[in-house]
DNA sequence: GTCTATAGACCGATAGAC
DNA sequence: GTCTATCGGTCTATAGAC
């Protein structure tokens, strides 16, 4: 929508990311422009920088907020047994992915578009989530609860299982969510069964 | 290098495919221009249309190969039994997929930069290879050796965790590729466990 | 088959008026 | 805070010489 000559520093912020955020899932980051991003937002290309200081800026603070919402949102529960540790960390897992599709999608696509210092950072992010995962499955290791031979890679394979999900998951198709996430935490229940 | 006049049309058409499979998955289709594969190639951008109508199917061609690669390869064995069925999927998937990151890699993310006629005859042929592994499942819950509720959900889930390898796996880390072979064909087999 | 040159368009980012 | 205008550069694809 058009928009005349005014202040609206408050709503317009959001709605630059909101927009990049859609355009980038879509499209790409290497293939969305500012101008597409400035007429989705209803403003001139040059009002984006009053946002950001530049493109590479709005994507790295898309996926940092993504990710420091993820860890956020994950509390750890010390001191429960390793099983119900790892379905909560199983059915947390599918719903706040199926919640983001589009979050999910670029951050894990346009890493190869972040700066060098930008990847590292996020990439430390996501390996504090990986490690939640990894814990819990040493401690059921140790407590003879787990037969995983190398907690590192089971880590990763039931992470790629799990984010797997979005791939093919739309709301409204042959499954509920629900039904997914039982039929998923059944298959990581049994994957690293003793 | 760069190169005098003259004809090599059966030594630049491959060399121009290699040069666009490194450069697309190492800095996404979008990112890259005709000039810096030209510039790889070692020819001038304009030469590349010899070789190519354009870049889209430059593109396109390279996700074909590989997955028509990838079901010639995969020779699906009728009459053996499930569980040899499945292990042999699983290290072949493994196998093939390692030996081959880059092609995986484009085949997965860039999707979304194909035209809408070549993005489905590239589901169509990703979804033959799927079917393959939807066909083992089927057939050991039948023959009452595998417990999975629903084949086709099952059939995502070890092929996300299995392509997810590529995603950690480097050639001389610390578990060679035959050691994650087995971890993975472990966690899959229990995975889809009576 | 490859070259040079170029068309027609788009890009990120900035300057200065209001 | 948003606008218009613009700089200096990029791009895909094509034309025509050799």
């Amino acid at each position: 929508m058009a928009r005349t000559a005014g202040s609206h520093s408050e709503i317009t912020g959001p709605r630059v990311r909101t927009a990049a955020l859609a355009l980038f899932a879509q499209h790409g980051y290497a293939a969305v422009s500012m101008r597409q991003i400035a007429r989705e937002v209803g403003v001139q290309a040059g009002a984006l920088y009053n946002y950001t200081p530049d493109k590479q800026s709005l994507l790295f603070d898309l996926m940092r907020a993504h990710l420091e919402d993820l860890l956020a949102a994950h509390a750890p529960r010390d001191g429960s047994d390793p099983m119900a540790g790892l379905e909560h960390f199983t059915r947390f897992h599918i719903q706040f992915h199926a919640e983001r599709p589009d979050e999910v999608f670029i951050a894990y696509m346009e890493l190869r578009n972040l700066s060098p210092e930008n990847f590292a950072e996020i990439e430390a992010l996501r390996r504090r989530y990986e490690d939640r995962l990894e814990t819990i499955l040493r401690a059921g290791v140790e407590a003879g609860v787990f037969a995983v031979p190398d907690p590192k890679i089971a880590t990763m394979a039931v992470i790629a299982m799990l984010t797997g999900v979005n791939t093919w998951f739309r709301e409204g198709g042959r499954l509920s969510l629900a039904e997914v996430e039982q039929i998923y935490w059944d298959m990581v229940r049994k994957s690293v069964a003793i």
